[in-house]
DNA sequence: TATTTAAGCGCC
DNA sequence: AAAGGGCGCTTAAATA
């Protein structure tokens, strides 16, 4: 059964229709929709399924009333997969113009109040929320109707919805964060906090020092120009100021200014300010954007930066008492999903082991893990040249399968056609690199180098869309299997995700169940890997590891 | 002065 | 070691 939830005039109005998509009740007016909503997820019988515009504008504040839902349908995250899909290309939505679905969400704003993090939900705000959800409702049904093979598109979209809702639950219960240990650890690494915006005194010494050698007494490390010239004069002809090139150089002043680099990122990045914009009540709340980049990744916003958190303070992500963290890992992911998606069953093999570098090595490839590591990066994201690109034809001939699906989805990009997930996401068009007899050289040297640029940009999208969607139905399955075992007391009273970074998860769960949460998450990545490739030989192996702070993991 | 772009670096 | 895919954020520099 499908709830359409719409927004009108101030009211909220549900339209039910079972699920062949026939009309039960038409659209009626809801007094309480926590109530509402609390009370069909009760119901055994019914499963409901909440079809609303898009789930960051009605979820949260149902979380803070301590309702959760069990599955919805994101209408705005389908549109968008269904619009691009070529397994729905023949559909009358996405043969449709773009209109008020296909636009990005608007801004919920969000304001700090009693030191808690609200929505401060804008419910007649302009956005999909005017839009029609039911015409949209019944619109997507018939584009997946028109999919050959409605399963896997379907599978896709129920997964993105879910998606979406593990995003908003993992913003609401947040991660937790100690506030104290990352001060220390600010204080060891760089010093006191200074007052107002001085450099804290562990910057000011290195500086100092690299002031010293470069003798530039004024010189301001900030300005990568200055810092050039400062370098140049010195003697050193660096072409940039970053990190990796500066190692690279011996000169008395590099060590300092490295070590200098660092501090600052630290300090800019992940500092006091940080600290104070971002851990409210002992929890960093993340900002995910499920479907934020075109692969399907989810993407983050705001100045948390959850999705590039540096190990550096992720010893400052610490279990409350009595609670325990477990943080899995989906090891070797994208190789794995690389070697699945073509069933490439030497490759597969080479993984079974445990390690799928090794197992190339064992199988003759190549000589080093280091060599089959780099070769598989360079298959995956298209290496041109370097020990990548050597390598390359070494793994094309022990596995050719594989190999072979990615140069083919790589000529696709240059040939400007799209290309398409396991699911069915499917790449943006690419812009056209045409040219004409009035070309000149250079003309055809960028078109060609546009035109290989894309072929890496879809040679990637094929694997990282699909191990996104791989991770999209772990974490959708693991959250049903943590609310059965946590006994429906509330969320953030059983065990609960608590983060996500792409391949990663952190479940936040009573010490007691600890060990269960971990049989759980496993059982969740067998079963991602049946939802996409069914009984294909591909396993993808976790490590799981159950400790009280984040930086112990791994 | 305000906004946009680029450099650099963090994550996968 | 630093090539090749995807991001977001902060700061400084460039532009309006």
């Amino acid at each position: 059964m499908h709830v359409v939830l719409a927004r009108s005039r101030g009211e909220i109005l549900a339209t039910i229709f079972d699920d062949h998509g026939i009309l039960l009740e038409p659209a009626h007016v809801i007094d309480s929709l926590a109530v509402e909503v609390a009370r069909r997820e009760r119901s055994a019988r019914e499963r409901a399924r909440w079809v609303w515009d898009d789930t960051s504008r009605w979820y949260p504040q149902l979380l803070r009333e301590g309702v959760r839902v069990e599955r919805c349908v994101d209408l705005r995250l389908c549109h968008a997969i269904l619009r691009g899909s070529a397994l729905t290309a023949t559909s009358a939505l996405a043969r449709s113009s773009q209109d008020e679905w296909s636009l990005a969400s608007p801004e919920p704003r969000v304001v700090v109040r009693a030191a808690t993090l609200f929505d401060d939900d804008d419910e007649d705000g302009a956005g999909p929320a005017s839009a029609d959800p039911i015409a949209e409702f019944l619109r997507q049904r018939a584009a997946v109707g028109t999919a050959q093979d409605p399963a896997r598109i379907s599978r896709l979209l129920s997964a993105e919805s879910a998606g979406a809702l593990v995003a908003a639950e993992i913003r609401f219960a947040g991660l937790p964060w100690r506030t104290e240990a990352h001060e220390s650890l600010l204080e060891r690494v760089l010093g006191p906090r200074p007052r107002g915006d001085e450099r804290p005194e562990h910057m000011v010494e290195q500086l100092e020092r690299v002031r010293a050698e470069l003798s530039a007494p004024d010189l301001n490390p900030d300005s990568p120009p200055e810092l050039l010239r400062a370098l140049g004069r010195a003697g050193i002809q660096a072409e940039s100021t970053r990190s990796w090139e500066l190692q690279n150089i011996d000169h008395p002043a590099i060590e300092p200014l490295l070590a200098y680099k660092k501090m600052a990122r630290l300090l800019s990045a992940n500092g006091w300010a940080w600290l104070e914009a971002n851990v409210v009540s002992g929890r960093f709340h993340p900002d995910y954007v499920p479907g934020g980049v075109v692969t399907g990744r989810w993407a983050s916003k705001g100045g948390g930066g959850a999705l590039q958190l540096p190990k550096q303070v992720r010893g400052a992500v610490i279990a409350d008492a009595g609670w325990k963290l477990v943080v899995a890992d989906a090891a070797q992911l994208e190789p794995r999903i690389l070697a699945a998606l073509p069933a490439d069953r030497g490759m597969a093999e080479a993984g079974a082991s445990g390690d799928l570098y090794a197992g190339i090595v064992a199988s003759g490839a190549v000589d080093t893990r280091d060599h089959a590591k780099v070769a598989m990066l360079g298959a995956m994201y298209g290496a041109t040249s370097g020990e990548s690109g050597r390598l390359l034809p070494r793994l094309a001939k022990s596995y050719p399968r594989a190999i072979a699906y990615v140069e083919a989805a790589a000529r696709a990009g240059e040939r400007g056609e799209i290309v398409t997930t396991r699911l069915g996401r499917s790449s943006p068009r690419g812009a056209s690199a045409d040219y004409d007899e009035t070309a000149t050289a250079a003309d055809v040297v960028r078109a060609r180098n546009q035109a290989r640029s894309w072929g890496r940009f879809t040679r990637n999208f094929v694997v990282q869309g699909t191990a996104a969607e791989w991770a999209l139905c772990w974490m959708a399955g693991l959250r049903g299997r943590l609310r059965a075992l946590g006994g429906d007391i509330g969320l953030v009273h059983e065990p609960h995700l608590v983060f996500f970074l792409h391949d990663e998860v952190v479940v936040h769960a009573p010490a007691h169940l600890a060990e269960r949460v971990g049989e759980e998450i496993r059982a969740a990545a067998a079963d991602a890997g049946r939802l996409l490739f069914a009984d294909l030989p591909v396993d993808f192996p976790l490590t799981v590891a159950i400790v009280d702070t984040y930086a112990e993991a791994k």
